[in-house]
DNA sequence: TTCATTAGGAACCGATTGGTCAACATATAA
DNA sequence: TTATATGTTGACCAATCGGTTCCTAATGAA
């Protein structure tokens, strides 16, 4: 326990940059006005520009803390062999199509809704934005290279980055409310190929 | 020529769509300020709201201009037999990488931006984005169907979806500056299933 | 010529934007 | 206690937001 000086934090950070991370996730940056985030947080102006430099800021943390938790919770199940190699990417697949229809969850991916939102006028969120696509393309090499011990790693990479171009286009498409059974088609083409 | 009461426009309407079209393809919906309108337009303010209900409609008039322009081109050329539908198909996933990386054009997808942007707060923004992946999905089945004669209907169908999905995810990548060489290696094994 | 109709331009509107600041509260260290 | 450091609060700021209104200009119809 590191004893800090001065008056401690009257919020817990973890769950600030967590309601951080839902505001914008379903707003976008220009999207979410100070006024929100306040509502959101529950803090003042004062403190959010004590604990953050500006909007910009608070933006970049919230997408951080998606990458921790989020993504590197989705590479995790990826990774970890808890299921059969197919069932797994099947999983990761079948994910933004349930969020969207079954839970009528239209945020999306808030790393792909990022990347068309800020990333290109930001460089700390491309870079963030880049980071975190990379992290879920190793995630899915490893069920790939399971399902397919003969397979080049070559082939092994491009396959990966098929499935994650896949994968941010139905997240994308899922914004738009595409029809669930069409999100589906894609998902059960892609599959059929790596069976 | 259909002669209209009072006075004649000084602005060609298409043109004005054109750099409306650029300017929220660039900045996003809220990213795009009236001041910016203005300038891109080279309107004021009155005669934008005489010809534009709200800025809302102009954003979605935008969307149309490109559905109408660059969408319906990109299906054109999918479906008409100027090339082999494998080159076909192969353009089609090349040309969301070229922009980028070759011509240094990181505006992506309007569509996609779009659906990531705009398309869960407004309704008739979510139709038209839709409707233009719809467009696209029909315009992949013919290069599709020509490569593989023997495919059943729902095969094509489905793969014709993974071939949007995956474009999707190229366009929205490629705003985040993701390598190119990851971008080709996604678009070669798309395409190697399909040879 | 007159009238109705539409376009263009700019002043103007209230509301909200992102951001700052000074006063006060609460902690540790000496 | 006192000094120092940090957090919280709410008032305050200029700038910009999307949008309206009014006046003038230009046209076709009567």
């Amino acid at each position: 326990m590191t004893a800090r000086i001065g008056r401690p934090r009257e919020f817990d950070e973890d769950e600030i940059l967590s309601r951080l991370m839902s505001v914008f996730w379903k707003n976008g940056y220009e999207g979410t006005g100070l006024s929100q985030i306040i509502k959101a947080t529950g803090l003042q102006k004062g403190s959010l520009y004590k604990a953050f430099a500006n909007k910009q800021d608070m933006y970049v943390k919230a997408l951080a803390h998606y990458e921790k938790n989020v993504v590197d919770t989705a590479v995790n199940s990826l990774t970890t062999a808890s299921a059969a190699p197919y069932a797994r990417l099947h999983t990761f697949l079948t994910l933004p199509i349930e969020a969207a229809w079954e839970n009528k969850d239209w945020r999306g991916c808030f790393l792909c809704n990022a990347a068309a939102d800020h990333a290109a006028h930001d460089d700390g969120t491309k870079d963030l934005v880049a980071r975190g696509y990379s992290k879920l393309e190793h995630g899915l090499r490893a069920p790939i290279a399971e399902l397919h011990p003969d397979w080049s790693k070559d082939k092994i990479d491009n396959t990966a980055q098929l499935c994650l171009s896949v994968y941010a286009g139905l997240r994308i498409m899922a914004r738009a409310a595409v029809a669930q059974t069409r999100l589906e088609g894609a998902r059960d083409a892609c599959l059929e190929m790596l069976a």
